[in-house]
DNA sequence: CTGTTAGCGCTTTCAA
DNA sequence: TTGAAAGCGCTAACAG
């Protein structure tokens, strides 16, 4: 009986079917799957000829668990479906990809109990190396779990754990943006920011802060709105910024859900930007660019952050070296007509008409 | 030599060495670990307590060989970073976390050779299933490769194999949109189309014809421009389309990256929307909705999307039975601005007041 | 309730 | 150039 469903269900091939079709050992079989020693050409054939006819295909996992190795790396972010993290992910499994690796992926919503979950899953499915954007709270767990696994972080800083981080100069991307924004005249300025727990978030508002005082200015406490989450956070938060008796001048969105969330707000409320009031974000999208009006941003450049960061893992990986321990890139201030440049220009052309 | 390799780095423990720890058998600790069989409290207390000791982590890749399942499903799709697939990946994943299992992923760029190399890696890896969006050219090299692996396809029909589809009422959502821009009074449509071999392309493209068809009309051929694949060539299209003598009054945009292609050149052209030309697009995205002039499209509920192809695929890996052959969602038309409603607002309120 | 033995599919000695 | 045997870390049988 036990035999039989090897037969009846046709089990799946292994080496040794293929060893013995060919007529050949095991080892053989090996050798020619993976050409690693020299092999008689007709032997090589006929090895090649009896994969063929079975239909064999390699068993990775079994292979794996021998070697030691598994080809895979994992990758916790926050959430895909934000543009930022998904145009990350695409910048890692690029590089992966050209090593031959594979990437298995979750994300964590910014909940570090989802983090530590799906760290330890990818654990113990043997990942050769992780890259990770922490979640508020602390990331010693991993310095059991993880061991000596090569570990990247990417866009924030980890708590409790000292490893490479790839991010982007949050602080002086939000004094540009600010800046900006104070060259237009604009010295009402509300700060519309998420989590304030996020060393993003924390750098953000520094420069955002920085470019104020350096005009010997400062915020007005009722502008300034952190903590919010999500898009419907950030407009009713907005909206409440909006409905102080001095009303903002502009509006400095510190990622691109606040920035959805501003624009929805200020579009609900019948303002128009950049005429009513002015708008910024931080995060530079595909779409930015077709709006009406054209939205002034600051942009990452987030596939290269993946890039850099799985470049990192890689050399990680490679030698047992350290590597840099810090990437930081560069952001650009894209200037375009929601900072009020638009009507600057309309200004011009109305007035040499 | 070869042990003091052993003991200088301290390899990673396993089973074996919990059980020299806890002076118990192999089994024992294993029975803890899955907790499977009954075992003495006591018992239970040393061996977790000699886990803790030693920091043990399960190897799932050891256990995966010997069980025969990696709890591990493979994604395939055109492009992480259109949000349409971020969005179905995350409905996927979603569903595969709430059954344990993770998810290994990779961008075709719809390459049908990529497409292929990815899914033998997975195949290679063990994965207990696969999601999909084939590329266009023919799938039959998945019969060999995947044998009885489940299978769902997603977005668009395979070629040369049957599986189970999540899709979506392609040519209704056309036709809806048509019919709208036709109720404005718009006779003169172009259509900016993506690749024809896609079975999508093809059934937006009937619903748009058939629309037309209705009240009589055709499509003018020059202002059918198909074939596009990056934004840039939506914009080249769009481009074009504008420059014929007599310019379209509306323009159809079969996905979100012809809608953006399409925004740009219009605006690069000075055109506004929809005063001079009126816009729709298949498929809504986050931001339609905070654009000036708010952005009229068919949604695609690409989340639901990837939840129902999962579930689809779970079923399939649980039961061998069948179940769903395919299942077609619908579409949403989300009339907002760009279609011209603005302006009939518009001049309503101008004639009232 | 616990232990022994065998083996998942593959590669790595070591020997022929 | 090829083969036999051992073992990666784990669990399923089967005893005890």
């Amino acid at each position: 009986m036990e035999n039989n469903k090897k037969d009846t269900f046709r089990s799946i091939p292994t080496i040794k079917d293929v060893a013995i079709a060919a007529g050949v050992s095991l080892k053989t079989v090996s050798r020619v799957i993976n050409n690693s020693d020299n092999v008689r050409p007709e032997t090589r054939e006929k090895v090649l000829a009896a994969i063929k006819a079975i239909g064999y295909q390699p068993n990775a996992i079994a292979r794996s668990l021998r070697v030691k190795k598994t080809y895979t790396i994992g990758v916790i972010i926050a959430d895909i479906t934000n543009s930022f993290y998904s145009a990350i992910v695409r910048g890692i499994e690029d590089v992966a990809v050209s090593k031959n690796y594979s990437v298995l992926i979750a994300n964590s919503d910014e909940v570090l109990k989802k983090e530590k979950l799906y760290a330890r899953v990818f654990v113990e499915k043997q990942v050769e190396g992780m890259i990770i954007v922490p979640a508020s709270g602390s990331q010693k767990y991993l310095e059991n779990l993880a061991g000596h696994l090569p570990l990247v972080f990417v866009d924030r800083y980890p708590e409790g754990i000292s490893a490479p981080v790839v991010k982007v100069e949050n602080e002086k991307g939000a004094y540009d943006l600010t800046s900006h924004l104070l060259d237009h005249g604009y010295e009402e300025i509300a700060f519309i920011g998420y989590e304030p727990a996020l060393t993003t978030a924390q750098e953000r508002f520094a420069g955002f802060q920085k470019a104020l005082q350096e005009r010997g200015l400062k915020p007005r406490p009722e502008l300034i709105k952190t903590g919010n989450k999500t898009v419907l956070d950030a407009y009713h938060a907005t909206e409440e910024v909006l409905k102080q008796p001095r009303r903002p001048q502009a509006i400095f969105a510190a990622n691109n859900f606040m920035m959805q969330g501003a624009l929805r707000a200020l579009n609900h409320a019948g303002l128009e930007v950049p005429r009513d009031v002015a708008v910024v974000g931080f995060d530079d999208f595909e779409m930015a660019d077709a709006f009406r009006p054209r939205l002034t941003v600051v942009s990452q450049p987030a596939y290269t952050i993946g890039r850099e960061a799985a470049c990192l893992l890689f050399s990680k990986m490679e030698n047992r070296s350290g590597g840099a321990e810090a990437v930081v890139l560069p952001t650009e201030l894209i200037i375009r007509e929601s900072c009020g440049c638009l009507r600057r220009k309309l200004e011009h052309e109305l007035r040499f008409r």
